[in-house]
DNA sequence: CTTTTTGCAAATGATTTGCATTAAC
DNA sequence: GTTAATGCAAATCATTTGCAAAAAG
């Protein structure tokens, strides 16, 4: 795909698919541009029905297997879910999430917090401790207030 | 069923269940036995597994059934997962998680770590903070060493 | 022209649902 | 006896796989 007048984002993806001998496709670039869009997390049906609107006959397959390279990539992490589909975090620097118990949304929240000790005890047995993060589990205000 | 020879754990179970209007079966408390026994993050099949040890015939929708119930009642806590099936953590005390990032894995460390500045952020907006916990990502041994 | 990537259809795997039967109480 | 709980079979939902066709380089 030519990549002249794409926005610097967009090229600079472009250029890091190159660097791994992968080919700079219309899908992964619209993917992308629908999670940065979105901005928030997403499930692959969603990425899907965005990225549909401008390009037509894209598939689910097609969106799984990008969202599972762009995580490679380190653009995007999978979250883990107790209910419903998977959900892909478009934020790649660290942050803490807090999940609904009842309807199991989960959303971002900042907080610089000091991980030192928990990484030290995590990295006890042979595990090898990379980022960590705050979970915090309570009711969402739609839940609270239902 | 009766209860009279029960182990105290389970006698409280039972004890529970009653209070609750609901009633008494083998499969719940064979179940719950199981959770007890492995003591170890683990998936509906695996509790399947254990119980059909001592009472076959159990089927998988029971399962999942009494571990919903179990985890309103507060027994185990259902844990989000990247892959594969749900686990159930059987430790119903606040503790923290270590995420193996390549297989998947799940495993508790303890450490007594400070959250007030985490929840205060987390209650902004309407959310009600419940518990929170620290998740570490990371690779577990195995997956490090190979 | 070569090889990757895609879309489609079908397969898989986890979990849930419907319902007649069984078992608690 | 009444009602909740179970087992089985079938349905559902998310995700993955196989493969021929399309498109990137």
């Amino acid at each position: 795909m030519a990549t002249a007048t794409l926005p610097t984002a967009e090229q600079d993806l472009a250029a890091q698919l190159r660097e791994r001998g992968l080919r700079v496709t219309p899908q992964r670039l619209f993917i992308y541009r629908a999670l940065t869009e979105l901005d928030r997390h997403v499930s692959a049906e969603e990425v899907l029905a965005e990225v549909g609107a401008s390009l037509p006959n894209v598939s689910l397959p097609t969106v799984y297997s990008t969202l599972d390279l762009f995580e490679e990539m380190g653009l995007v992490r999978r979250l883990g879910v107790t209910q419903g589909a998977v959900l892909y975090d478009p934020r790649p620097e660290p942050h803490n999430h807090r999940v609904c118990d009842h309807c199991g949304a989960i959303d971002d929240f900042d907080a610089d917090l000091d991980f030192a000790a928990a990484l030290r005890r995590a990295g006890r047995g042979g595990f090898r401790p990379g980022r960590a993060e705050v979970v915090v589990h309570g009711l969402c205000s739609r839940c609270a207030t239902s």
